[in-house]
RNA sequence: UUGGAAGAGCGGGUGAUCGCUCGGGGCGUGAGCCUCGGGAGGAAAGUCCGAACUCCACAGGGCGCGAUGCUGAGGAAACCGGUUGCACCGGACGAAAGUUCGGGAACGCCGGCAUGACCGCAGGCGCUUCGGGUGAAAGCCCGUUGCGACAGACAGUGCCACAGAAAACAAACCGCCGGCGGUCGCAAGGCCGCAGGUCAGGGUGAAAAGGCGGGGUAAGAGCCCACCGCCCGCAUUGCGAAAUGCGGGGCACGGAAAACCUCAUCGGGAGCAAGGCCAAAUAGGGGACCCUGGACGGCCCGUCCAUGCCGGCGAAAGCUGGCGGGUCCCGGGUAUCGGCUGCUGAGACAAAUGAUCGCCGCGUUCCGAAAGGGACGAACAGAACUCGGCUUACAGCUCUUCCAAGACC
């Protein structure tokens, strides 16, 4: 009966990083870990309405079908796991080019990895809610 | 049927769940929620050409720079005007399906409508393949195949590797020819040397300085002649590229114009990061230099236009100070990838068009006698103002035409 009050799985703008200067800010003060096809750069935001992702997808990565898929790729896995993210954060997420040949769940592993080694992975009842 | 070439077209379908984005409608004090509809390509790519649109500049001439280059007649979209009036919205009628009226403006149609290193069509010229005719041959003519960014290499400057004696005001290696000297020989003549003549022959080369036949000559040579080719001029025909004819020239004319260049024609510049509006303002600090500047944004020329106001010195010309003006630098202000617009029947601005799963279809392969089942695979690639052309990338499939091979009748 997990799933029964799920959240929503929103994804508006209001959850995505827009300024040039907070993209800035976290890659100058915020905290980095890389962890496979990703780069995460992430700061505990004051804002009470949630997370908020940002997306990098660099030129050397690919062309620009390229850059698409793996921007879009990244920002699912984030949209799927956005309540197991514990307090509010402001995070990055910069592609890395081996991104490139990788399914949806290869990148959805790498990023919750990510969280769980730095430790904003709420580890809570939502563990395995049902597959 | 298989393979190949050319051309044209397609570039998986469908459903569920979770999401994104734009627009319409509804609900909500609000955050927001619900619902309906739209939401990547044939190349969206490269940015090679052009158009549209926007701003800036713009009396004239010359130089320079860039583009184009056989002829003729055609062919486009965006955009603008007209017409029709789809989606959608509103009103009326109706039980409903729907009908009708108004708004609306896409596709389409007509016109504005041009240009190209674009597309085919028709033709000219040059080269070329094959066949035929004519001729002693060279060549010429007819048909045919393919190719040509196809103005000029007798306006000029420069370049042409290697080979070769010589490569563009040509050239003497071998050979050929006569003369002189020596030598041998009875002689004809042979051999050696010297200074010459010569380009018919050999050899090198992509190319050797008109071809071929005859005359001529010591040998030769357009040295002379016929024919052919080439160049120049004139005439005729054709819209034209050109063709044909006549006359003249003994030939002076190799390649490359994608080395420079010459000729002809055309050409303002920058681009949606264009451009407009908003905030704060009839705001505006400091320094340096200048006062002739503009037409001129590459250079030059002549020409034209304006060259202000106040003060001091001076008879005036003029000098000088200030106001003012110009250029550059620094500072202040602050939204700094600022907001709105341009901007869309996809229309964003850290940039949507997606993710997962199922079924069907397609291809390859495996199991199976078959029915059927399993596994794997599915290209190139992602709009940012719009449009036309070109170029490049592309798994697989379909159609048309042609060619080759095979099978059957």
């Amino acid at each position: 009966m997990a799933s029964a009050p799920r959240h929503r799985l929103r994804f508006g703008r209001d959850r995505r990083l827009r300024a040039s200067r907070e993209f800035s800010r976290l890659k100058s003060d915020g905290q980095r870990w890389v962890q496979g096809c990703l780069i995460l750069n992430w700061a505990l935001s004051t804002r009470p309405t949630g997370s908020r992702l940002g997306v990098v997808t660099g030129r050397r990565i690919g062309p620009s079908v390229v850059r698409s898929r793996a921007r879009r790729l990244l920002r699912e896995a984030f949209r799927r796991n956005q309540h197991r993210i514990t307090g509010s954060v402001d995070l990055v997420l910069v592609a890395r080019p081996s991104i490139a040949p990788r399914t949806a769940d290869a990148v959805e592993r790498d990023y919750l990895l990510a969280l769980k080694r730095v430790g904003l992975l709420r580890e809570a009842v939502t563990e395995t809610p049902t597959a």
